[in-house]
DNA sequence: TTAATAACTTGCGAAATGCAAGTAAGATAA
DNA sequence: TTATCTTACTTGCATTTCGCAAGTTATTAA
């Protein structure tokens, strides 16, 4: 059994999930990592209702994930950037695509192929260890607190 | 602006959050990576009420991320184990939990130490291209059907 | 056989969500 | 300049989900 460590690394993952743990952020970044800038095309795109998109965009702006600006060339629009923040997230969000594409395409949804401009491969993307480059597997990660003793 | 490729992508990331992507099923998952296995150990860890819990583990383990059995040596208990499918979600976990630890800690929450076993480096996860090992941005990829032209 | 424990289920008030309709500010057209 | 349209919201209300407290069932321990 794994060493127990809860609140160490906990409240990361808590507080992440405070801002895009719900059911429509998510689907919101997809739509922007895909260049989707605009209230109105998320409307379109996810059907989410209106309330609860505007609810959301606010709170991802609030957090740092979203730019908000009027368009310059059309004064009643908003267009919504990522910030850095926001799209640091692009690798969480490939991910929860690439575990759908794996385990739960079927007859409705064909796999996905993935392409990567860079080297030009078909790919999947992988978590793996800045130092090493080795894809990470639970066993294999210790958590610490920076200047606190390990637990 | 990048091309228009909503459907095609989109129901991968859509379906992931059928299942994983309310407030408590990633809690469930973080605590399931470090090693807790019992439903009473999950609901005193994450605070969660106990009807939620077991609703969340039920749909977890209808969707194949748990397998659930009696302990062998104590009949009252259930052991909830990770599949291969669950386990292939820790790169997801460990990624939001990197993003939190980037851009929410502060003084509450002092940032993490990872260290990868293997290696013995202090690290951090990266999401990168399974060809070519480079970080991934949203740009550089591009998405297509399996048999079906691109987008 | 009685009590304690683990993993639930049930009932109920509170909060979040979806839907339809309305509003306010800026653009467009006559 | 006036009227209309568009965009991004807000409001009200019914439905669903959630949290909490109090059972219930099955198994183990005394």
């Amino acid at each position: 059994m794994a060493t127990k460590q809860p609140s160490v690394a906990a409240d990361s993952v808590a507080r992440t999930l405070d801002i895009v743990g719900d059911r429509w952020s998510f689907l919101i970044l997809r739509e922007a990592f895909f260049g989707v800038k605009r209230f109105e095309a998320l409307q379109a795109n996810l059907g989410i209702a209106t309330n609860v998109l505007s609810q959301r965009l606010r709170k991802l702006t609030a957090a740092g994930v979203f730019h908000r600006a009027p368009d310059p060339e059309d004064g009643r629009k908003r267009i919504y950037r990522l910030t850095e923040q926001g799209r640091d997230l692009y690798g969480v969000c490939l991910s929860l695509m690439a575990w759908g594409d794996r385990w739960l395409a079927d007859a409705e949804g064909p796999p996905l192929v993935l392409t990567h401009r860079n080297c030009g491969a078909s790919m999947r993307p992988v978590v793996v260890c800045s130092e090493c480059g080795e894809p990470l597997q639970a066993r294999e990660v210790r958590y610490r607190l920076r200047d606190a003793k390990a637990r």
